[in-house]
DNA sequence: GCACTTATTATGAGTGCTTCACAATAAGGC
DNA sequence: GCCTTATTGTGAAGCACTCATAATAAGTGC
């Protein structure tokens, strides 16, 4: 696994050259991301306050947007979700959420960078300059299908479900 | 154009199909949809008093929640963005958004049918059975464009920007 | 056409996620 | 070590949406 302390020194000289001040808050969070893929902004808080307890869900959600905004982070927004976070950025990956219980699979670009796909406008449309290409793959986890599999008196089906 | 009477006896019979009452309220809110593609619950609340003054915004969450659900309406949620919706359904197209004004496009799928578009795992990921990928497009509109270049002293930039 | 049953809508309050305004704190340059 | 200003903490607010319950009306049978 990743040295810690490579992991700090590499975030403090990137806050560093974004003119940003390196706090252990700003650092609690970005190890509570990296050691927690794909969560949201209270399992971030939650991971976070193991190592720095007096941290708020205020200062949590300043970080994670501002270092967002920095590309330090990536922020996802799956659907009828809080916002997840990342620490894999600059690759233009893709996601895959199951639609049964929610688990986030990361998903190789195919091309490997940004714009990773080329639109075909209608002939009604305006087209767009397209900068980035986001897909989101929605599906059913292995776990899931294997649930549905056996229940025929049980029916345990969806545990958060796409409501 | 549409003729108006047609698209509301094809909505009935829809909704008919579907064990659904056809009510003034339904009807209003396809219509409000039908002509403000890409609108949000409150935009559609508005078209739809126009010509259903005592209809309330509760019933168009609840109408606009069910007919999605029913497949009678597509939702499609931005980033940074209440969820919009659009009567173009069952032809899985994508959306193009403009990161300056937030301006919707449709796209065209590049395949043409659902899942048009086959995920590359990575080797730590679980792979999924996937069902659906959609595609998020985001660039710059034309109209954007034209006004970034003009402004040297004005600096009128973002309208909505990406905040 | 008229009453009746039950889906649908309106009313009003409430929730989750996120942001705002301002005061308290601490990082980094001198 | 001191001072300036970014950063964080505190408390409240906002948006988009949902929930619980009562009022209404669509569609059915008579």
């Amino acid at each position: 696994m990743a040295d810690h302390t490579a992991d700090q020194e590499a975030w403090a000289s990137a806050l560093h050259s974004h003119g940003r001040r390196v706090t252990k808050q700003r650092l609690a969070v970005l190890a509570a991301v990296q050691h927690n893929p794909h969560s949201p902004a209270e399992g971030i808080l939650a991971a976070a306050r193991k190592d720095l307890p007096e941290l708020t869900a205020q200062s949590v959600y300043v970080v994670l947007s501002d270092l967002t905004d920095l590309q330090m982070l990536r922020r996802f927004e799956p659907p009828h979700s809080p916002a997840l976070y990342e620490t894999r950025v600059g690759d233009n990956h893709h996601h895959a959420v199951c639609i049964s219980c929610g688990r986030v699979e990361d998903v190789d670009c195919a091309v490997g960078h940004a714009p990773c796909l080329t639109p075909h406008w209608d002939e009604h449309s305006k087209p767009m300059t397209i900068q980035i290409a986001d897909v989101l793959y929605q599906g059913i986890c292995q776990d899931c299908q294997a649930k549905q599999q056996l229940p025929t008196q049980t029916q345990v089906t969806h545990e958060i479900g796409e409501r």
